[in-house]
DNA sequence: TCTTGACCTCAACTTAGCTTGAGATTGCAT
DNA sequence: ATGCAATCTCAAGCTAAGTTGAGGTCAAGA
């Protein structure tokens, strides 16, 4: 992956920290832009950049300061918004990905092992949205609307991670 | 089940300013500090204080201008809660608190019709959960991680209200 | 060489649902 | 009359997931 040997004038595009060598030609096979990141993906220009800084995408830089990305790195920003959609926070999802061995994108295996346990907090959530949905009907023909009486009223039950309401009642 | 002694729809809003000189007891028969009404719902004063800013609920105010709630407040705070519980917004709890006549609080038959609305949503999430969750299943044993290919990647399924994700593509 | 568009950093703003703190009043009991 | 808890307003802070803008730099084509 590193290390080839590259036969270019231009030094100012190097990207320092995969060593030296020459330009474009082959580095612009493995490496892209952020705005070409950014057209693959559908992500804003800045929301990648917010990714970095929550240490979610980690790009080479050229002599020149400018983010260079592996195309891989499409995968690895396809993975952040898929699994956002399922209900993960950033900090949830750079857990996952901090566990993959060498900074490596998520495989077919490693995919696999998180969508199972995403699985796991879907049906959970299912769960919890049934229970809700029966003791609902049952207070629809209620009506009492009481604190202490009313079974929709448990603090146990948090709807969805987002659920929100008074911090120090309900949390 | 629950009780039924909620309508005390005659305590209307025909209360002006409350004077000064006799906090008689006639007066604190009718109506609760703030820090009574935070002790019966368990939300904080500070919460309290915010949804009436955010005109969920309207105080009168003594002539030294503290808090003073109906009795009845009790029950449109617990209201707030379950909505919220249900996942309503703020904002949405106002409209429909709004559309109460007379600014009166929740009676059961309000109630039925906003909870057969909430129950209306909650079958909306859980229907979209199983779909999401087979969806993921299938993607279990795929692992494309492709934005062309995979379906869980569908931009028109919004999983849950507060899913999140780059406004700009997902809303 | 010049120009232009893509890129850079840093700071501030956004929405939701609150909390926390400062500094001033009020209200009730002794 | 005094003391103290409860209350008041207003401002700022918090989290999440970004966006927006100012002011400056880089890279590539004519």
């Amino acid at each position: 992956m590193c290390g080839k040997n590259f036969t270019d004038s231009g030094d100012a595009n190097q990207i320092l920290r995969v060593g030296a060598g020459r330009t474009s030609g082959l580095l612009m096979e493995r490496f892209i832009t952020i705005g070409q990141l950014s057209k693959r993906t559908g992500v804003a220009v800045s929301a990648i950049r917010f990714y970095e800084e929550k240490g979610l995408l980690a790009p080479l830089r050229t002599s020149g300061n400018q983010r260079r990305f592996l195309r891989s790195d499409i995968r690895r920003v396809s993975f952040i918004l898929i699994a956002q959609k399922l209900g993960l926070g950033l900090s949830e999802i750079e857990k996952q990905l901090a566990e993959l061995p060498d900074g490596r994108n998520p495989s077919l295996a490693d995919w696999q092992k998180i969508s199972r346990s995403m699985r796991e907090e879907i049906d959970d959530k299912i769960r919890l949205l049934n229970r809700t949905r029966n003791q609902l009907d049952q207070c629809i023909g209620c009506g009492c609307l009481s604190l202490e009486k009313c079974r929709l009223y448990n603090k146990d039950d948090k709807l969805g991670l987002k659920g929100p309401g008074p911090r120090a009642v309900l949390d």
